[in-house]
This record gives structure tokens, sequence and C-alpha cells, in this order.
RNA sequence: GCCCCCAUAGCUUAAUGGAUAAAGCCCCAGCCUUCUAAGCUGGUAAUCGAGGUUCGAUUCCUCGUGGGGGCACCA
């Protein structure tokens, strides 16, 4: 993209100069500012201050100096200084229209990175046991993983999306005891499953359920509570390329394979009957803080065993990055699994983990429980009906991870209209009736040599595009989408004041019609392929 | 007890260690005979507390306060 081409010119060019001045020794980079809202310019460059001292300079001098040295780049019109010694780059017109006529043509193409990406990503997320329907914060996780696979996608970065079913484990007699207590009017056990759901399952029986056992019962739960997952997210607008069903490493006793490869690379011990597995002695950057056991004293594998065959088969499927996305409640187990991919010998880097807060319901002021076993827990699919998925997935994707998220009930119900979602989209919808009034009058089309300036209004929103690879970017750097979501609320805060002070079509001046409507379809295309990364829709009419 | 996350405007949230801390909602005052007023213009309003590092801290470090989560031969 073009900011990439004149930075790094720029980059170079004052690198040359400066590394000569400072008598052959390295200079540090100077650093891309964020796009600067509230100055007079399209980019700015700031250096950290260590570097002025070999050049025996002042900041500011030197800024003045790098300046008057970018006068004549390629594609910088004029640059300026300013305290405390920041290099202020205006770009010239030509280089904003061409990166606009980028996104008029294809955003796709102009996001995506030149330099190929050899390795091969998978995100694992929601993950959610099969034992009961998703709950909200699901939705968070949910959110977040498409999102971000999208992203990486649109940048060229070969990404999949898988989803871990724990279809096997002591949860599964669990839940095909509590179905059949359902079936037979009873309570189930109380360490049981309790919610409504299963009293509607049990309604659903077949006949010849009377002499099933419980794992038959389980069976049918699980195949059920597996079809309305795969139900919710894709009316969620989440698409996995494979559900990973746990019961096919057991099938095949993956953690047999992964058990004995870590024997023989010395990582495992046997203590008191059990097999243990030195995590705490691995040299992570967060340590574990006790060993802990793969195989029980009774010869059964742990969960922790066969999640490490799990995260093992991923490698063995040719994946070069793996990142999981958990909730908080489960940040403890970051250390171990870490541990483990170490002792397996992977690149501890190529495994991340991103831990999302936990979703915080409120209901009428008042906080809502939710526990899976006491039932009462607001469902995925209850939010999406009240709120819809645009307004769901925007909201979800717009925090950060790390921040916990305050889902008032109530004001999502009521005043949904008033959601942040709706000003992006009003956007992509304003500008689609200026397309439909523009229909067989005017054509869109970058300026004429000699076209007078740019508005201001015109020329704030032609340097915004130029930041929309770059934010994508900043979403894959950081692992969260929130920056692209931010981008777009600024994006669409630029376009409203725009379509209230410039007029696009206007029968006596066509060229400038013409441009401008120009410039809209680059805001539309830009704002619909964004909305679309979050998996939110761009409506043609509000 | 130990570990992790969070604390910014009345509310929900932004801000690679940088410039005047940015939006939306709420509230107040204006703006529709012209491309959609789900919009625009103006106004009120914020970095939990105390130290430290730095030319510069919302950001990094220490301590404290408040909230959430986690510390199984459970999954």
């Amino acid at each position: 993209m073009i900011t990439d081409n004149v930075r790094h010119q720029v980059q170079e060019r004052l690198n040359r100069e400066y590394s000569a001045q400072a008598g052959g020794q390295a200079m540090p980079q100077p650093q891309l500012a964020p796009a600067p809202a509230h100055v007079e310019a399209d980019m700015a460059l700031s250096w950290p201050l260590a570097a002025c001292k070999p050049l025996k300079k002042n900041p500011l001098a030197l800024a003045e100096e790098a300046a008057a040295l970018l006068a004549g780049a390629d594609g910088v019109s004029a640059a300026g200084a300013s305290k405390p010694g920041f290099i202020n780059i205006t770009l010239s017109d030509k280089t904003l229209w061409d990166n606009l006529d980028a996104c008029a043509k294809s955003p796709a193409e102009a996001v995506r990175q030149q330099e190929k990406f050899s390795g091969k990503l998978l995100f694992e997320f929601v993950s959610a046991n099969p034992t009961g329907p998703l709950h909200v914060a699901s939705g968070r996780g949910a959110s977040l993983g498409d999102s971000l696979v999208r992203i990486h996608n649109a940048l060229g970065i070969a990404t999949d999306a898988e989803y871990y079913v724990n279809d096997a484990g002591a949860q599964t007699q669990l839940l095909g005891a509590s179905l059949k207590a359902r079936a037979a009017g009873q309570e189930p056990p109380e360490n049981g499953y309790h919610g409504d759901y299963l009293k509607d399952l049990a309604a659903q029986l077949p006949p010849e359920h009377a002499g099933w056992s419980e794992l038959q019962y389980a069976a049918f739960a699980m195949d059920r509570m597996l079809a309305s997952h795969k139900e919710d997210m894709k009316s969620f607008r989440v698409e996995f390329k494979t559900w990973f069903r746990e019961s096919e490493l057991h099938k095949r006793q993956a953690w047999k394979s992964t058990l004995e490869r870590m024997k023989g690379l010395g990582k495992v011990y046997e203590k008191e009957g059990a097999v243990w597995f030195g995590s705490s002695a691995e040299d992570t950057e967060e340590k574990d803080d006790k060993d802990r056991v793969l195989v029980r004293s009774d010869g059964r594998p742990t969960y922790f065993l066969n999640d490490i065959a799990y995260h093992d088969d991923k490698y063995a499927r040719g994946y070069t990055g793996l990142i999981d996305i958990w909730g908080a409640d489960h940040h403890g187990y970051v250390p171990r699994m870490k541990a483990a991919v170490a002792a397996l010998g992977k690149d501890p880097d190529s495994f991340r983990v991103i831990i999302h807060q936990l979703v915080l319901l409120n209901k009428a002021g008042q906080a809502v429980k939710m526990s899976k076993r006491a039932g009462e827990f607001i469902t995925l699919r209850e939010l999406l009906e009240d709120v819809g998925p645009d307004a769901c997935r925007f909201f979800f994707a717009a925090r950060t991870p790390n921040s916990h998220l305050n889902f008032d009930i109530d004001l999502a119900k009521k005043k949904t209209q008033e959601n942040p979602v709706y000003y992006v989209q009003y956007v992509h919808a304003r500008i689609c009736s200026i397309f439909r009034s523009a229909q067989g009058q005017f054509t869109p089309a970058p300026p004429k040599p000699g076209a007078p300036k740019p508005e201001k209004q015109e020329r704030l929103l032609l340097s915004k595009l130029l930041w929309y690879q770059e934010t994508l970017k900043t979403c894959a750097r950081d692992l969260s989408p929130h920056h692209l979501a931010a981008y777009l609320l600024e994006l669409a805060g630029l376009f409203h004041p725009f379509y209230d002070s410039c007029r696009v079509l206007d029968q006596s001046q066509p060229e400038l019609s013409a441009s401008r409507l120009y410039l809209c379809q680059g805001v539309r295309n830009v704002i619909a392929h964004g909305l679309d990364l979050l998996g939110v829709t761009a409506p043609e009419q509000m």
C-alpha cells in the first residue's frame, strides 16, 4: 500500500543521511507515529531522543533538518517540524488520490501484503463443551476469533479456524445420566446438568430410548448440542474450517504416542503411581508453578495429556503458528500448555493464547449469574435474537480482549438504534443512496490534472483511507480486532461531516461531482470490507 | 496465602512511551424545500491514590485501594 512505500522511502532517505553524519554508527529507525488527527499533516515521523545524542543536536533542530531533506521525496508535497521533534509530512494530492484509486477498485487487493507469509496459522476458539447451549461468553471468543481469522487472511496470511469438541471424558457420562433422569421425569444428579434444555431434549427422545444406556443418552444429547452450536455459530456468522472431535483422538489413542515422545525426551517421571510432566522445569516465559499429572494412577490419561496430544496434532497437520482463544477462567492453564509445547521441541513463540476477560451481564441493574449447572444463564441465541448479529459482533469486537465487557441486556434490547454500529452502517447506506441518485447522470472518476485542491473534509477522508491496511496490521500484531472497529468509527466520523458540507452531486460541476463520487466509492468499499472482516453487514438502505 | 486481568467524562469504551487524552450514549442550544436528520454544528464533563524511571507516563516499575477470575490424579 502507498503508505508503506512512502514511509519506506522516507526512512531510507533519513537513515542514509544520518548514519553518515553519525560517523557510520547505526542510527535508530525513525518511528512512524499514528495518524495525527489534530495536526495538519498526513503522516508524522518521530525520532527517539537517544538518536539525537550522537549527532549533538536538539530534537527540534534535527526534525527541521530532516524535514528540509524530505522536501523532494516522491509523493511528499511538504514537510515540517514541530516540537518536541516531530517530522510532519504532507503527501501530495496525487499520492492521496492514487491510494483512493486502490480502495475504490478493490480494498481486498489494496490490503493484501506483498511479502508472502510462508507459514499457516490455526486459530482455535469457542470449543465449548457440548453439554449445554452456548452462552454469551462464547460469543466474545467467537467474535474475536472469527474477526482475527478474516483479518489475517485479508492480509495474505493463511489462517484457518477450528472448534475443538470435547465429546469425551467424565462430563459425557454426567450428561447421559442427567438426560436419562429427565427422561424418567426425575431430577438430574446433584452434580449433573440441571438446565431446562435437557427437559426439551427428553421430549425429543425417540421411542426406543427406554432401553438405552447412559452412554447412548449422552451420544444423543451431544449430537443435538453440537448441532445447535453449529447453528448458533452460523447465525453469528462465524465459520470454522474444522470441528475437531476429541473422541477422534481417543479412538487413535493419540495420547499414547505423545506420551512416548515426551518420555523419550526425558520430560516425564513417575510418582505415587502416576505419570507426571515436569512442566515447572521448562524454560518458558511464564513458568508453571508445579508439575502436572499426565496419566492418573489408575492408568487413565488426564484432560491435559489429551490436550497436549491435540496440540501436537495441530502441528502435525502442518500449522506453524497456533493461537488459542480462552476465557479468563482458563488463564492458569496457559503456563503448563506453553511448557508442553516447549517440551515437545516446538518454538514456544509459535503457540500463543489470547485470554479474553469474561462477559459481565447486567439486567435491570443486577448482575446475572451465569452457571451452567444452575441452568440460569443467557444463551448466545437469546442475545442474538434480542440484539441481532450486527450489533453483537460489533459490540464484542470493539473491545480489547483484556478488558472486562459489561453487557447491559436492557440497554442492548432497548437502544439498539443507538449502537455505534449503526453510525458506521449509515455511512454505507448514505453512499449507496448517493449512487442511486447518480445513476445514469454521473460516473465516478479521479480528478483530472489541474483540478482544484480538495476541500478540507475531502482531504481528511483521503488521508484516513491511507491508514486502512496499517490498521489491519495493528490488529494482527495485537491479536485484537478492536483497532478496526475504532478505525471504522473514525472513518464514519469523517464522512458524515463531509456529507454535510460537501455536496457530491452537482449538475453545474460535473468533474467535481465525478471525483467526489469516486471518493465516496472508496469510502463505501472500505467500510463494507472492514465491516465484513468484523462479521457485520453493510446495508444499502437503512 | 499465591498468580492473572481490569480501573479514563454521569454511562459504555479508545489512545506502538509523545503533540490540545479520542468517540458514542445521556444532558443543554441550534440545523431538514436540495444526494437518507440512524446525520451535522456548538456546549458541559475524565486518566482510582502515593511514590519511582524518563526530556516526556493513561501507557513502564513498586506499594496501596476497589472489582473480576484462577490456583485438582475436573474437563
